[in-house]
DNA sequence: ACTTTAATGACAGTTACTGCCAACAAACTG
DNA sequence: CAGTTTGTTGGCAGTAACTGTCATTAAAGT
């Protein structure tokens, strides 16, 4: 309906999305590494900046608040999820779908991220800016959540019951990730560790979803 | 074991709890009220204080942000919900027992503050930083879940179970808490609308309970 | 009155960010 | 090639949210 792409585009194109996404996560990575290394408080813009190798002026054009200079790198973890919810497939229940399709570090990427995400996650229960930025992302992926019951339960994602389940489901994936965190503190990543947090996941999340079992949806 | 109040204290006593209870919450009120009128961006915490009638180094010795300005205001609504959960006496479901004792702004306080309260939780989806304040502050209130729930259940309080129920409590109330906010933005709290939250939270905590009803708990 | 302890206010200082504009980069046009 | 157009970046000044420090005042006891 729009004429998109019929303007004979003049001048310098925007950048592509992807390389936004890759400068984005480029800073991210010094900024948790700075963070980890010396806190956020003793943390400044301008040292994070620098580290990345740009401008102060473009680190805010990145990002609103330093705090959320940790966004790309936890985007991509919770992503590992978001992957998962997506590849559901129908009429298999799905805690038995998780139990099986859930592998959280291998999807997301490289082990150093993972590590440095983990890293936040703990960083997150003594720097309560950090703490902010963190809650307000993993609401952000409620959306996706949402998105995904609704087509599941055959309902508007406005609806309310659609949001309850979303919003419990992001309330036990966060538990589970906090005690994921804190399980690998001293110790690496093991695949013993990990395979308790998936079985923890599916556990808890039967716990609490009632109407997602395979029987129950269409 | 302590010898407390031994010694035979001397010099200006320090301020009960309550009373710095009341600054902040005076303080509180109107802070959302300026946010309310004009904005949160555009009301600065000299503004705040002049309002409130202090200097503004005691403003920020009382809030270490101005968006936590309305933590006093909403606690006192999450405060309702604590009180009935206290109350929820033995071998009695919790959905019954919400339902019947439920009654969150009555409990709460003055009409006034209510109407506040649902003005600030319509604020957090435009404002990022209230948005972030707003959460952080829901999930301080998940501790207090995460104790009555412990007890009930027979369990330690850090029990994995028993923080995934409090978060699940927790997230549901979130969303009907902004569903209640939605449904009074016009009108204003008719009994009709709500009894219908106290119906539709009982009704979604049934949906993602299953281990909280009487007859599972002991 | 004098001491002691706690709260407040005033003021300077730091820093996270914002607006603005000049400089530069990348496309197309002649 | 120069010239134009459009988008990105950097520098620099400015604002406002806080923080540290200290003098002043308030509320107690002796």
């Amino acid at each position: 309906m729009v004429d998109s792409g019929r303007a004979p585009r003049r001048g310098r194109p925007p950048v592509s999305d992807e390389q936004r996404g890759r400068q984005r996560l480029d800073i991210s990575r010094h900024a948790v590494r700075l963070f980890a290394e010396q806190g956020v408080a003793a943390t400044s813009g301008e040292q994070i900046a620098r580290a990345a190798g740009v401008s102060e002026r473009t680190l805010w054009r990145c990002f609103p608040t330093k705090e959320s200079c940790v966004e790309p790198l936890l985007t991509k973890m919770l992503d590992a999820f978001r992957t998962v919810l997506h590849a559901w497939p129908p009429g298999v229940g799905l805690i038995e779908h998780l139990r099986t399709a859930y592998q959280p570090v291998l999807d997301s990427s490289s082990g150093e991220d993972v590590e440095a995400v983990l890293a936040v996650v703990r960083m997150t229960h003594d720097e309560p800016a950090l703490r902010a930025a963190y809650l307000v992302l993993r609401e952000r992926a409620e959306e996706t959540f949402t998105e995904v019951l609704a087509e599941r339960m055959g309902m508007p994602p406005a609806t309310f019951e659609v949001r309850v389940q979303a919003a419990t489901m992001n309330a036990v994936l966060k538990v589970a990730a906090d005690e994921f965190a804190r399980e690998t503190v001293g110790r690496g990543i093991t695949p013993e560790v990990l395979k308790d947090h998936r079985e923890q996941l599916a556990h808890a999340l039967g716990l609490v979803t009632r109407r997602l079992s395979g029987t129950d949806v269409g």
